[in-house]
DNA sequence: TGGCCGGATCAGGAACACTTATCCGCCGTG
DNA sequence: CACGGCGGATAAGTGTTCCTGATCCGGCCA
């Protein structure tokens, strides 16, 4: 299972053609079906059905495999870069939408240039990892003691930045909105938002929850807060939301979720040292 | 970065030593002084001091990388091995120590042959994700609502057989045992047993008190619960253990354990259904 | 100082991994 | 129904890679 083969067949499968990939990777078709069918001989099973092009059972199982084995293998490379050669120019700063400020303002103490990346929630520990960005600043759902899930790609350094508690934003005129507290469970069968990377993504609701539901009308894959409380202020559904953000008298309120504890978690992720101890949380 | 150069550094990088290397990969040692020859060019550090051989900085590194990498290599393959072809013979059953009389009864409702293998708490989802158990069963301490850590070698089901509260087990005659509850920071002074295998590992313990301290004179790296029960009346140290486990009347005392939320869990480790959507914590 | 232990280096041959060229099955079209 | 073209499979050839066996070299101990 040379990574060079696992690598190929990925590109196979999300271009679902064997001529794409090859021009994406910059062999000839004829290497990349040899790169697939030698896959397929060494696990002995068959990967792809051809025409169309698509993943068995077994190759959409490999694929799972696959790309967490590839970043890996990206992150060791540039974690070793990095400890031989450190970076020259400037820092690379890169947050999810919902803390640039906070990006901002702890960059503000440093010297020389900067560059602020706004990235996507699931992207920036990779990017971190592979060493696209110096320092990342996330935010994310959990347990209150719990770290954000998805970062652990390596021995990477993750310090919290700050905690806040959540609440349900939802319309002022809405039944519920007079409440002190709200448990999720009760909310499984309104109508929500999903604005993954704004409020908390219901895929996890659902899983803290424990419960099925929580069915969206409205996807606002945006990044903008003010926008969402918009979309909430006006009746399209409900959205989990850090308590700072959202301020009353914008047609909307927030309530705090009191039943499965949650908090919105502010974490920095920075390689680790260079002698350190790894940080990260391999078994 | 070819795996197989990855396999032969940490071999070496374990044993110390080129040769010995060579011997147990079935190599020659010029073969292998070649493998980590190309790494080093590869990567443009030097990963090993020689003579004695010891992993460099960089080296360290690499490893905390290449273990999870080439265990996820192993686990992928042995995946796709299983369903390609479902295994004849005995059902192989794997339990942690504290949990084997549990792995018998569940094991009981089933038909024919069956081995039952104890193992580490560390080893115990390395062998389920490499096809050399079918079935695990595993014990250990987390926050009340999180998962074990350390099973996350691809989309393997894991599956709550049970939680339990936990109590600090002291000495009948010792001055905090006449307590109803005790908070895990007013222990770190205290003297521990360190019985990672039956226990909540020190190392745990220092983690979720968020304290250095938990000196531990005594270790005990058995898997004998009545043999650290008696270490423990004898005065040697404090454990955390399973409420269960500690029954008053044998020279010792179990207080709960209050201020870190702390609760004993019991996972049922599963390699994924054929056809099922990973059930991994992948990012 | 000489022998030995252990890693590095060198030369050669087998195996591998690309390329180019060609083939083959499928599908739409005139 | 023949044809052409699209897309993947296969074949042959070649440069490279990756082993082995032989040898070298530096440090250590007797």
């Amino acid at each position: 299972m040379d990574p060079h083969l696992l690598r190929t067949f990925t590109v196979v499968a999300r271009l679902r053609s064997f001529s794409a990939a090859a021009v994406e990777l910059g062999y000839t078709q004829s290497a990349v079906s040899q790169h697939v069918a030698a896959l397929e001989a060494d696990l002995g099973v068959r990967l792809l059905d051809r025409r169309p092009v698509t993943p068995t059972v077994a190759g959409t199982r490999l694929l799972a495999y696959a790309e967490p084995i590839l970043l890996r293998l990206a992150a060791a490379r540039a974690d070793l870069a990095r400890l031989a050669a450190p970076r020259p120019g400037p820092l690379r700063v890169g947050a999810t939408p919902l803390v640039v400020a906070a990006a901002a303002r702890l960059a503000t103490g440093r010297r020389g240039a900067l560059t602020l990346h706004v990235t996507t929630r699931a992207d920036l520990p990779r990017r971190v990892a592979t060493d696209e960005l110096d320092l990342g600043l996330r935010d994310g759902f959990a347990a209150p003691n719990d770290p954000l899930p998805g970062a652990d790609l390596g021995p990477t350094r993750v310090e919290v930045h700050g905690v806040e508690p959540v609440v349900v934003a939802l319309p002022r005129d809405h039944p519920l909105a007079a409440r002190h507290r709200l448990a999720l469970a009760d909310l499984a069968l309104a109508r929500w938002v999903d604005a993954p990377e704004v409020a908390a993504p219901l895929a996890q609701l659902r899983a803290v929850a424990g419960a099925d539901g929580f069915r969206a009308d409205v996807r606002y894959p945006g990044t903008d807060v003010a926008g969402l409380l918009a979309v909430v202020a006006a009746g399209h559904g409900l959205a989990v939301l850090p308590a700072g953000v959202v301020r009353a008298g914008a047609g909307l309120v927030g309530v705090a979720l009191a039943d499965p504890r949650l908090v919105h978690r502010v974490e920095l992720l920075r390689p680790a040292p260079a002698d350190g101890p790894p940080g990260g949380s391999e078994g």
